[in-house]
DNA sequence: ATGAAGTGTTTCAACTTTCAACTACCTAGC
DNA sequence: GCTAGGTAGTTGAAAGTTGAAACACTTCAT
């Protein structure tokens, strides 16, 4: 549906080799994402929020204008809006008016936000090097690096060559 | 909280290396399995329910116990029973009863439902290819069937030294 | 000025996920 | 045979997540 990527017809199956790559990487990526996050669980924290919270934490000021924040995130701007409903409540971060721009807000980073992602960092790092990094050789994590970047650079081209926000959309089609 | 891995203090940080590959690779990552999710919605599927169905289609007479297909689908019972809802009424699956053990039940994919899999396979398989596969040369297939078998090897050996039923658990402590 | 476009929030409805029963059955020990 | 305890799977309610759309402002170009 939808300019369908031309050689969508007679698509070469995956060979033993291709389909070995494509399984190992999908099951132990996810079991391990899902370690990742159990790790964090005992600090009140998912990946995702994680995330939102190292990102504040490296920019100057810690601090970031909203759809900057969602767009490094990767999350909608809604969804954002969302999380720093709780995280506000949380006592992590704050809103402040942006006084070049009245529309705009920054989402800063408090000092208990800092203190509690400075805390989770030791814990996070350990648990990225426990399951993952530490299993790879310095060449391992050098052709990670080549191949991911292979896999991004297209996923980018083909966004900028379509027309939506880059957002999923789960278009259900009219089927109850 | 419960058996810190001893080494958790003064975790040495990534550097710079780790820390690209670690980034390249989860970020990489995540836009590719938004990306495929995307591609699959247009014939109504989830990556997760793709994976339910294709362990399906792939499982002896097409059958499954719901516990077996519930593990190897990396999801609860519960949730897999509430899918399995979902997906009888889309005429894919139905539900068999165990005649050796009553208590029991087997998943079993319909007619309808191996071709719903059987139409969307190209296109995901074409989705994987594109988004991913291609861009790996045939070493680096390997090289990366290697590394994620490490570790998975390594996740399992912790799962296996732990007590829970290996899933999440989320206990977000006791904090409101 | 005026209207179009940008920023961010909010409401809402749909969906997902988990949790804690709960039913039904099986197995073992007596 | 009975009972105790375990296993298979389902269920409903509660909680959480999500994106779309509507909204209130603000800015910017004419």
């Amino acid at each position: 549906m939808a300019t369908q990527p031309s050689s969508a017809k007679n698509v070469p199956w995956l060979n033993t080799r291709e389909m070995k790559a494509w399984r190992t990487y999908i099951i132990a990526s996810r079991r391990m994402l899902d370690a990742l996050d159990n790790d964090l669980a005992g600090l009140d924290l998912t990946m995702a929020d994680y995330e939102v919270l190292a990102q504040l934490s490296d920019a100057p000021d810690r601090k970031l204008r909203m759809s900057e924040l969602a767009e490094i995130a990767m999350i909608s701007k809604s969804r954002l809006s969302h999380r720093m409903k709780v995280m506000e409540q949380a006592g992590w971060v704050r809103r402040e008016e942006c006084p070049s721009d009245r529309r705009g807000f920054f989402a800063v980073m408090t000092d208990k936000g800092f203190k509690a992602i400075q805390k989770a960092a030791p814990t996070h790092v350990d648990s990225v090097r426990n399951r993952f990094i530490d299993h790879l050789t310095a060449k391992d994590q050098e052709d990670l690096s080549k191949i991911f970047d292979r896999v991004q650079a297209q996923l980018r081209g083909q966004f900028i060559a379509e027309d939506g926000p880059a957002k999923s959309s789960n278009k259900r089609s009219t089927k109850k």
